[in-house]
RNA sequence: AGUCCCCUAGCUCAGCUGGUUAGAGCGCUACCUUGACACGGUAGAGGUCAGCGGUUCGAGUCCGCUGGGGACUACCA
C-alpha cells in the first residue's frame, strides 16, 4: 500500500542497492521472445588501461538511456559490455608500473611480461565494471567480453586467415610511421601532427669537380647523413645544368648524385635544392623509388644513430646527432642560415614521441577494397550518421584512405597468426602448422602482434559468436541497431567496424551511429590532469548521485562538445532533489497503490486534471521524438520543464486547494488524488531512462504491477489525452495569475494583501469557467473575491490577457515613480510593436503571400494590442 | 591548403523545414520561511541574434562576403 517517502533525498542510501536488485533479477538480460522486435547495441569497449573518466560517463549514460528507453518500450534488449586489451596502450601502463618496481619487460621475458598484463587486466576490468554499475549501466554482464578472449580470438584469427588468403593482407618492405620510443610500427591514424616552432636550415652541398655548391633547406640536418641523392626541379634555370653531376656529402666520404624530380621539388620553396633521404622521409621515399636511389638507414629502432651514420655520430640520439651535425657544418663554414619555422611534425599519440618514417617491413590491409562498400553503405543510408555533418568527413577520409599497418612489434595482443621456415615459405592457416607444408621444415610464428583496432574493428560480431553464424546471440542480436561513441575514434574505429562488417557478414554492423562530443570544462576548455580541471565522475556520484550526473550530460548533449561545469551538475541535482519532494508531497495524498488504482473516468475531469494530462501526453510525445532522433539534450529539457514547471510550479499549486479540502467535494478530492497518481507514474517512467535510481526509488513506492520500473511500459501518446480547449483554458488561467501577482509586486503590495478581482472573457462559457474555478484564482493570486458578473469599477486596473478582461481592484491607489516608468515604457513598446503590425497588415503583398494563419495571428494581436494600450493608458 | 562546425542575455547554450511579443539553465535584483521542497516560491532587470550585402511580403533562421574562434584531414625541404 500506501508508503513514505524519506524526508530528505539522499542517493547514497538506495541507488547501489537498486542496482544489485536489478541485477539479480536479471533484468538487464534480453528475454527471448519471438513476438518482441530485438534491440541491441554494443559497448565501445573501454581500454583496461585503468579508470573511467568523465567521456566514458557521456557515452555510456547516453547508450544506457536509450537501451532503457527501448528496453522499456518492449524491445528485446542487449546491451552487451566488455573490455579492449588496447596493445600499447595498456603494454606501456604496466612497463611504467614495472619501472617503478626497477624491472623492465627483457628483464621478465615475453611470457611472465602478459601474465603481469593479465594480472592487470582482471583487476582494472573489474574496477570498470564497478564503475558502469555505478552509473547505472544496464549492460548484460552475463554477455561481458573481452577482445582477447577465446572466442574473439578465433574471429580475429578467422579474419586474418580469410584476408590474407583473398590477397587482402600482405607482407611487405614499405615505408611506415615508427616509434622509437615504444619500438613498433602504427598506423597513419594513430599519428598526430602538432604544430612546433623550428628551425629550417640551410647547408651547403659542394658539387664535385666544380666551385659551385647547391644550398639545401632542410629540418632534420640529421639525416643527411642517410642522403642518397640531392634533387632540383628539372626546369629550373638555376640548377638544371647540374642535373646528373654529383656532389658531395659533407660530413661524409660519399658522393651522391643530383637528380631532377618534378613532383618532390617546389622550385618556390626554400632554396629549390631539396636532399633526398629515402630511408627516412615518405616523400624522399618515393622519389627514391622513382630514381633507384639507395635506401641508407642511419637511424635505428630506437631512434639512435646506426654505424652507417659515421663514427662521429653512431649510437648518438637523433636529436643530439642534430646537434652535433650542425655544430660540425658551422665549423666548416657549411651552414649558411637557421630560418625560424613553423610546422607540424608526427607524434605518437599514446606517448608523445615524435615519429621517425622508416623502412620496415611489416603486415598490412589492403584497404580499398574494403573502403568502397563501407563509402557506399553510409551514402546509401544503411548506416546514418548522426550529426549528419560527420559524414562528410567519413567520405574524405574513406576516400584517401591508405593500406592500414596491422603488426605491432608489441607482446600484448593478438599474435599473427603466420609461420615462417628457413626457406623463406610463409603459412597461413586457421591451425597452427607443426611443419612447413612446402618444404617440411620446421616453422617459428610470426613475433608481432595485430594492432588493437583489428580485434575491436570485429567487435559487433565477433562479441556475438561469429564466425559461427548460427550462434544464437549472432542469429538474434546481429546486426545491431546504434552505436554511441566519441567522435574520436570514427577513423580508428567507427569505418573499421563497418568496413569489417561488411566483407564478413555482407551486413554493417549497426544502422545508426550517434557521435558524441567532448567533454569540457566550463570555460570549454579541454580537462587535463596539468590544467586540473579534470572531474572524476565518481566523485560526482559520490557527492549529488548518479542521477544528477547523468541527466546533467543528456541535458547538455546535443552532439557538440560539452562544457560541464559544478554549477551546471548542481542545478540539475536541484532537480532530482525537486522530482523527490514533489513525489513525497504527492505520496501524502495518494491513498491507492498502482495496481489497485480505478481507472480515470475521463468525463468526470475537471478542466485542471484534463490540462495537466493533455500536457503529459505533449511531452510524452516530444520525448519520445525526440530520443528517436538522439536529441537527448531536448528530451530531458523537455520533461526537465514539464515536471518543474508545469507539474510542480502549477498542477500541484492548483491541486492543493482540493487535496487539501479548502475546496471542491470529496468526488474532486478522489479525482485530483488519482490523477496525482497518474501524473507521477507517468512522469517517473519518462524520467526513469535518465535517472534511473531516483525513479526506480520512488516508483517501487507506488506498488505497481510490475516489479520494477525498467520493465514497466514507456509511457506512448494517446489521443485521447489530447485537449486543446483545457489548454487555452488554463493558460489564460495561468497568465491571469501571473498579471495579477505582477500588478501586486509592482504596487509594492506584499502577498499577504487581497484584491478583488473582475474577469471577463470574450464569450459567456469563458466567463463562466472562472465563475466555476474562481477558487484556483484565488488561492494562487492571493485575491479575496473573483467576480464575472456585471461592470467592473472604473477605477479598478484593468488589462487584457489571452483574450480575458480582468480588473483589480486594489485597496488604494499607490503609485510610485518607478511603476509609471516602467507602464510608460510598456507602452512605448507596445506603441512600437503596434505601428509595425498595423503597416505589416496594411501591405497588400504580406496579405497576399502569408498564410492565413499567419495574417489572423497578426490581426488577432492588433486588436488585443489597441484594447490594452488603451486600458494602460486609462490605468494611469 | 581542403573539409566541416561555431559566433544569440554577464556565463553556458537551445531556437527543427524562414512567419507570434527571440527562449532555458546558472548568475544578478527585490520580495516571501505560504502545511513537498530555501537544492524552494513570486516578480523583475538584462539581447542592434559577430559585421556587411543579397533573396523574400517577411531573415536569428536561406545565400554570399568579411572578421573572430574551433575541429578534422592532407602536406610542409
Amino acid at each position: 500500500m500506501k508508503e513514505e517517502l524519506e524526508k530528505r533525498y539522499d542517493p547514497a542510501s538506495f541507488e547501489q542497492r537498486i542496482y544489485a536488485t536489478w541485477e539479480k533479477e536479471g533484468y538487464f538480460t534480453p528475454i527471448a521472445d519471438p513476438e518482441r522486435p530485438k534491440f541491441s547495441i554494443v559497448i565501445p569497449p573501454p581500454n583496461v588501461t585503468g579508470r573511467l573518466h568523465i567521456g566514458h560517463a557521456l557515452v555510456n549514460t547516453l547508450q544506457d538511456i536509450i537501451v532503457r528507453w527501448k528496453r522499456m518500450s518492449g524491445f528485446n534488449t542487449l546491451w552487451l559490455p566488455g573490455t579492449d586489451h588496447a596493445g600499447i596502450a595498456t603494454q606501456m601502463v604496466v612497463e611504467k608500473h614495472l619501472a617503478a618496481q626497477g624491472i623492465s619487460r627483457f628483464d621478465i621475458g615475453r611470457e611472465a611480461f602478459v601474465e603481469r598484463i593479465w594480472e592487470w587486466k582482471e583487476q582494472h576490468s573489474t574496477e570498470i565494471k564497478d564503475q558502469l554499475t555505478r552509473l547505472g549501466a544496464s549492460c548484460d554482464w552475463s554477455r561481458e567480453r573481452f577482445t582477447l578472449d577465446e572466442g574473439l580470438s578465433q574471429a580475429v584469427r578467422y579474419v586474418f586467415v580469410k584476408l590474407y588468403e583473398d590477397g587482402l593482407i600482405y607482407r611487405d618492405l614499405a615505408m611506415v610511421n615508427w616509434c622509437p620510443q615504444c619500438r613498433t610500427a602504427i598506423s597513419d591514424v594513430e599519428v598526430e601532427f602538432e604544430e612546433r616552432q623550428s628551425k629550417l636550415y640551410h647547408v651547403d652541398y659542394p658539387v664535385d669537380g666544380t666551385d659551385r655548391r647547391l644550398t639545401v633547406a632542410t629540418t632534420r640536418p640529421e639525416t643527411m647523413l642517410g642522403d642518397t641523392a640531392v634533387a632540383v626541379h628539372p626546369d629550373d634555370e638555376r640548377y638544371a645544368d647540374l642535373i646528373g653531376n654529383s656532389i658531395r656529402l659533407p660530413l661524409t666520404d660519399r658522393s651522391i648524385p643530383i637528380i631532377g624530380d618534378a613532383i618532390l621539388v617546389d622550385p618556390e620553396f626554400g632554396t629549390g635544392v631539396v636532399k633526398v633521404t629515402p630511408a627516412h622521409d615518405k616523400n624522399d621515399y618515393e622519389t627514391g623509388l622513382r630514381h633507384q636511389l639507395a635506401q641508407l638507414q642511419v637511424i635505428g629502432e630506437d631512434g639512435r644513430m646506426l654505424p652507417a651514420a659515421g663514427e662521429a655520430f653512431a649510437n648518438l640520439d637523433r636529436f643530439e646527432a642534430r646537434r652535433r651535425v650542425l655544430a660540425m657544418l658551422e665549423e666548416q663554414g657549411l651552414l649558411l642560415k637557421a630560418q625560424d619555422y613553423t610546422h607540424s611534425i608526427g607524434i605518437h599519440g599514446k606517448c608523445a614521441t615524435v615519429i621517425e618514417p622508416m623502412v620496415s617491413r611489416q603486415w598490412f590491409v589492403k584497404i580499398a577494397p574494403l573502403a568502397g562498400p563501407a563509402i557506399e553503405a553510409v551514402r546509401n543510408g544503411s548506416v546514418q550518421i548522426t550529426p549528419q555533418s560527420w559524414e562528410s568527413t567519413y567520405f574524405n577520409w574513406m576516400e584517401n584512405i591508405h593500406d592500414w599497418t596491422i603488426s605491432r612489434q608489441l607482446w600484448w595482443g593478438h599474435r599473427i597468426p603466420a609461420f615462417h621456415c628457413p626457406n623463406g615459405h610463409t603459412t597461413v592457416t586457421m591451425d597452427d602448422p607443426t611443419q612447413c607444408p612446402q618444404c617440411g621444415s620446421a616453422v617459428t610464428q610470426e613475433t608481432d602482434v595485430l594492432d588493437t583496432w583489428f580485434s575491436s574493428g570485429l567487435w559487433p560480431f565477433s562479441t556475438m559468436g561469429w564466425p559461427d553464424e548460427k550462434a544464437a546471440d549472432y542469429e538474434t542480436f546481429y546486426p545491431t541497431d546504434t552505436l554511441i561513441t566519441g567522435f574520436d575514434i570514427l577513423f580508428f574505429w567507427v569505418a573499421r567496424m563497418i568496413m569489417m562488417g561488411l566483407r564478413f557478414t555482407g551486413k554493417a554492423p549497426f544502422s545508426q551511429v550517434f557521435l558524441n562530443g567532448l567533454v569540457r570544462d566550463e570555460q570549454g576548455q579541454k580537462m587535463s590532469k596539468t590544467k586540473g580541471n579534470v572531474i572524476d565522475p565518481l566523485d560526482v556520484v559520490n557527492e549529488v548521485g548518479a542521477d544528477a550526473l547523468r541527466f546533467t550530460l543528456a541535458v547538455s548533449a546535443s552532439g557538440r562538445d560539452i562544457p560541464l561545469g559544478k554549477s551546471r551538475i548542481q542545478g540539475y541535482s536541484a532537480f532530482v532533489n525537486k522530482i523527490w519532494n514533489a513525489s513525497r508531497f504527492a505520496m501524502m495524498h495518494i491513498d491507492d497503490s498502482l495496481k489497485d488504482a480505478p481507472p480515470i473516468e475521463r468525463d468526470r475531469l475537471r478542466t485542471v486534471e484534463r490540462w495537466i494530462l493533455s500536457r503529459l501526453n505533449a511531452v510524452t510525445a516530444e520525448v519520445n521524438k525526440q530520443l528517436s532522433l538522439f536529441r537527448f539534450d531536448e528530451a530531458s529539457n523537455a520533461l526537465y520543464q514539464f515536471f518543474w514547471h508545469e507539474f510542480c510550479d502549477w498542477y500541484i499549486e492548483m491541486a492543493k486547494p482540493v487535496l487539501l479540502g479548502r475546496s471542491g467535494t470529496d468526488d474532486d478530492r478522489k479525482l485530483a488524488h488519482r490523477v496525482l497518481l497518474e501524473v507521477l507514474d507517468r512522469s517517473l517512467r519518462l524520467l526513469h531512462p535518465f535517472m534511473p535510481f531516483v525513479t526506480e526509488e520512488i516508483w517501487q513506492k507506488l506498488g505497481g504491477v510490475e516489479p520494477s520500473i525498467m520493465i514497466a511500459p514507456y509511457p506512448m501518446t494517446e489521443k485521447d489525452l489530447e485537449d486543446p480547449d483545457a489548454e487555452r483554458l488554463m493558460n489564460a488561467t495561468k497568465a491571469i495569475i501571473t498579471a495579477v501577482r505582477n500588478a501586486r509586486a509592482e504596487r509594492g503590495f506584499t502577498p499577504k494583501d487581497r484584491f478583488r478581482l473582475h474577469v471577463r472573457g470574450a464569450s459567456d462559457r469563458d466567463s463562466n469557467f472562472f465563475r466555476d474555478y474562481a477558487y484556483l484564482l484565488t488561492d494562487l493570486a492571493r485575491l479575496d473575491e473573483v467576480s464575472t458578473e456585471g461592470e467592473p469599477p472604473a477605477e479598478a486596473h484593468q488589462d487584457v490577457v489571452e483574450g480575458f478582461h480582468i480588473a483589480i481592484t486594489f485597496p488604494e491607489k499607490v503609485v510610485t515613480q518607478e511603476q509609471l516608468d516602467r507602464v510608460r515604457r510598456e507602452i512605448e513598446r507596445g506603441e512600437k510593436e503596434l505601428a509595425a503590425l498595423d503597416a505589416k497588415l496594411a501591405n497588400e503583398q504580406f496579405l497576399q503571400n502569408a498564410p492565413p494563419i499567419v495574417v489572423q495571428t497578426a490581426q488577432a494581436r492588433q486588436a488585443e494590442l489597441r484594447t490594452r494600450l488603451g486600458m494602460l493608458q486609462q490605468n494611469q
